[in-house]
DNA sequence: GAAATGACAGAGT
DNA sequence: GACTCTGCCATTT
């Protein structure tokens, strides 16, 4: 099994962590925002692969979400379960993206 | 030092 | 409105 996890080794994987740590409760956020205040508007990719390893166990990375509105490809079934998501009704199962729009954290001042 | 991988994002068709 | 392709970045081997 070839499962190279990423380790907070470096500042920006550590600025990541932080910027989930900041996600208010009830409120999702997605990966280029996470990434933007990491300091790399860009960087959404590196983003996920420091959650992929999970550097910061207990780090609320199921409320980091694509920017699509969608959960993106680490197929967090129960993980949604436990998260905050409900903060709108349901942000996936149904109504998705739409809903997602009232709970993603308004960080994105583009 | 270089190549491969990956939980994305945005623009174009 | 939906699908496809490319680009960007960091970490690991």
């Amino acid at each position: 099994m070839k499962r190279p996890r990423a380790s907070a080794s470096s500042a920006f994987t550590r600025r990541v962590i932080a910027a989930v740590r900041r996600i208010p409760p009830g409120r999702v956020t997605t990966y280029g925002d996470i990434a933007r205040l990491a300091g790399k508007p860009r960087a959404a990719r590196a983003v996920g692969n420091i959650m992929r390893g999970g550097g910061a166990p207990g780090l609320p990375y199921h409320r980091v979400i694509a920017a699509a509105g969608r959960l993106g490809g680490y197929g967090g079934n129960e993980m949604l379960r436990a998260a905050p998501l409900r903060a709108g009704g349901r942000v996936v199962g149904g109504g998705g993206a739409r809903q997602f729009s009232a709970v993603r954290w308004p960080s994105r001042t583009r």
